[in-house]
DNA sequence: GGGGGTTAGTGTTGACGTGACTTTAAGGTC
DNA sequence: GACCTTAAAGTCACGTCAACACTAACCCCC
């Protein structure tokens, strides 16, 4: 502990984080799964496309720091934060040693609204992504299965809503995430059978239908701590 | 990327496991959970018991070199190694700012006897540990409940064991671990269906009742990188 | 060598969760 | 008011699993 490892061996510590939104597929329309990147500006891998990240800050807790670095670099707020693996490949980086602590997060649409969308930073359709710098397009594709994984025994979804949610929304987004159709009646038994929703009383108006009822997400127990990873 | 975080703020890089076997208790007998300690030998937190750990090699992955500070410091060689959690608080160490790779692992009984128990290692009851260095109680306390979580829908509880193995012992280990009574007929069962046991084909001989037939752990499809997580 | 003890292994039953599907409710539109 | 659309509730069959009963195969002991 008084050797330290990274000034004798030149390890720099990095942290980057995966970012989901959902917006509609600009060719069927259908909700889809983006992520926004980050363009290179130096070697290696200049100009090729890269999660967001940064070096760790020195004065702030890791979440903390991936959730500054994301908001200097792409100007989003994420609802959820939660770390998703450490990457330290000796082969990872061409030149120097680098160990990623990489976070996956998720963000709402008024987010995304409010994003920055300048000359270095798009969003891409999380699963028609060009080739990444480092190992990226790995780190990606593990965080796409731990959010396919969560998604269906962990209330997270409505990270991707505003406060207030009709079950079709909510619906919406599982559909969106898993790429798969469900069941209208089965998924509200499910989902109403959680606990973690409550009925805020109003309705949905303005529909040329039926006006679906209003929820917003009430967490249950606190999660322990870090996280409860099943 | 250019900048090295690490010199610059003077992070250090650490990567520790925590390493869990079976024995018997030593008041009830009943198989235990324990996991060998080290006692620091400097400041801070000199003489208290921690995880075994050490700075980050600069030539090996971090698995690996968390293989080989183990086998270094405690003479183990785990047959079940993965990532639990980056851990990087800035106030978890008292002086530097450390952030620690902590893995966990699980060793088989042979090589609990093969290791060096001197005069700063030594094993605990999982359960019954007493005030640990740095945040180590609540790392312990994670990787417990991963183990746990863990052991309900994968099958790594062979990892505890010999190459063959009866159900019973088999049986015996997730009793342990999850400190309850299974069910010998529905955990034969559902042991069975999961398809990752090969019968021998041999019984186990000796025994003052029907002979138990032996089975071995056959891995199915390889797991994707770098976890599978559920 | 037969009865009893012990554990291995198989079978049966009922509760529960879930997928597929039907039915009723509540709006708007024409 | 007929009709369309989605919300919401209800029905049913099937698979899973916990709980429990039952048979099988050994050893020990008298």
């Amino acid at each position: 502990m008084t050797m330290s490892s990274s000034i004798d061996q030149r390890v720099s510590l990095a942290v980057s984080t995966v970012i989901f939104a959902l917006r509609p597929h600009p060719d069927s329309g259908l909700m889809t799964l983006w992520l926004p990147l980050v363009r290179r500006i130096r070697e290696p891998y200049e100009g090729q496309w890269a999660l967001p990240g940064g070096p760790l800050e020195a004065d702030e807790d890791l979440a903390a720091s991936a959730q500054h670095t994301l908001e200097r670099t792409t100007g989003l707020a994420p609802h959820y934060l939660e770390q998703l693996y450490a990457f330290g490949n000796v082969d990872r980086s061409p030149d120097d040693r680098v160990v990623s602590i990489v976070y996956w997060a998720l963000v709402r649409p008024d987010e995304v609204a409010r994003a920055v969308d300048g000359e270095n930073v798009e969003w891409f359709v999380a699963d028609e992504l060009p080739p990444l710098a480092f190992d990226h397009t790995s780190i990606v594709d593990y965080a796409l299965a731990r959010l396919r994984a969560k998604i269906t025994y962990t209330p997270i979804a409505h990270a991707f809503l505003p406060e207030e949610f009709t079950l079709a929304e909510l619906r919406a987004v599982h559909e969106a995430v898993l790429r798969t159709t469900l069941d209208p009646a089965n998924f509200r038994r499910q989902a109403l059978a959680s606990k973690t929703l409550v009925p805020t009383g109003t309705c949905l108006q303005g529909t040329s239908h039926r006006p679906p009822a209003l929820f917003r997400f009430e967490a249950g127990a606190p999660s322990p701590a870090p996280e409860e990873q099943r």
